[in-house]
DNA sequence: CGTAGCTTTGAGGCAGTTCAAATATGGTGG
DNA sequence: CCACCATATTTGAACTGCCTCAAAGCTACG
């Protein structure tokens, strides 16, 4: 299967379907951002992206497939922290902190492009705006997971699941906008029980009554969001607003060859 | 009551606990993060620092009193999303996310000083490595959100509150080495509860159970962890392991007078 | 020294669990 | 294209961690 040249520019801006909602990138930028990731890496449905312990590359951009972000328990549980598409940097709790404290999976064939700490030095160093969007990246992921706290914290199982089918919602849109309602699922319900904090079978009884009240189909590993304003209600949260900031550095231009 | 030479040096010193540990910092750098912080504020106990829909100043540091970021939900009930001592910066969400996500409530008398956000686009285009910094606080805030989640959505509330006092000892420990086992905790058990997701009557129990295995003793808003080793299995979590990155882009003289 | 906010205790109830087993589904080799 | 196997989904039934409601001690502060 050759690519054809609208494939590889979609394909580029899914890689950077996280920062450009901050705000336009100047050319000297979008080169620097193409510069500093290496080689493509495929990982096989199920494979692991990153472990607890061990840190083969410091960080990895997701440029096809998804992937989940997982922390394992003694007692053979898992909690699932997080989802990644296309465009998601993985890993980056590993900066932080020594141990990073997820580990990442494959739940679909995955490619990803290892990216260097010398990158982010010069990254830093050359383009502050760049700069600024991976911090403002680091706040929003920290925001997102702060919703996912408080959801878990005091929301039943079923209005924690709406919101999950909510913010993926969000995020596919933002690579596909046709596909805001109706997209692929890579995910068993074993992942979702996982993702939200119950057991199989409670998942699966949230489901059939979410299928029964006709406010989603979900068949084959398809979603399809039938009544997306109920769901939302009963999620009990509002649109996600991604801010562009006023305070950005402004672009500069190219600095090294 | 007049500030001692001392007492004004160490005040500033716990205004950078949450820089610090990243790596040291040189003297144009310091003096940048000195200017760049406007007045002082006085919060009293119970006040309000941010609150959810409006933002007055854009962002906040914490320079003296304790706050806890909350989520307050339509049924009255509200989620405790993290706790800030002195250090931290406050309204972070509100950077990423159109309408902050938490609100932020003093828990003891408290002063903060504004951040205006001019100064952070000063501070990204002068100071790529107080940048870099910046970046790496928001990456542990958000691995320190994922921890919470994980334990949220997998642990005994038992579990979750070792945790938080392990954590929160760690903190303690960063403003004052000497406190890592008994501190003050300006903190209800109303406000424990809301932190790890269960009712006021629930961690009462707990407590109960934790003082009659001699781990812990809480009388007047002062902790004593009795046995910390156990409280830390109990958690199921390791120490927090700080890195000190080695990508982080050298030191630049003073740019600016 | 009164009063508002905290802490403690008891009893009944429900959301979500575990265990177990039947039934689909999808991928693989022949 | 079919048979087979592993993996995912679905269903039932007994069990428990944590909740709500309610009321009685505390503590601190004006």
């Amino acid at each position: 299967m050759a690519k054809s040249p609208t494939t590889i520019a979609r394909r580029g801006s899914e890689a950077l379907s996280r920062l450009r909602p901050f705000g336009p990138l100047g050319k000297g930028e979008l080169t620097a951002l193409i510069a500093i990731a290496g080689p493509a890496r495929r990982v096989a449905k199920g494979g692991m992206i990153r472990w607890a312990g061990h840190q083969a590359e410091p960080l990895d951009l997701l440029v096809r497939g998804w992937a989940v972000g997982a922390i394992s328990w003694s007692d053979g549980h898992r909690q699932l922290v997080g989802i990644n598409l296309p465009g998601d940097l993985v890993g980056l709790a590993g900066l932080a902190a020594q141990d990073p404290v997820d580990e990442v999976v494959a739940v679909s064939d995955a490619v990803v492009r290892s990216i260097p700490l010398a990158g982010l030095t010069r990254l830093f160093n050359d383009h502050p705006r760049l700069a600024a969007m991976l911090f403002l990246l680091a706040l929003e992921e920290r925001a997102l997971a702060i919703e996912r706290l408080a959801l878990m914290g005091r929301a039943a199982a079923k209005s924690r699941l709406a919101a999950l089918f909510v913010r993926l919602s969000e995020r596919v849109a933002q690579l596909e906008p046709a596909q805001r309602h109706r997209f692929d699922l890579p995910l068993t319900q074993q992942d979702l029980a996982d993702l939200i904090g119950v057991s199989t079978v409670y998942v699966n009884g949230i489901l059939q009554k979410m299928r029964a009240e006709k406010m989603i189909r979900l068949t084959r590993r398809e979603l399809h969001i039938l009544d997306y304003d109920r769901l939302r209600d009963l999620a009990g949260i509002r649109q996600w607003q991604q801010t562009t900031p006023a305070w950005l550095p402004p672009m500069r231009p190219a600095s090294h060859p």
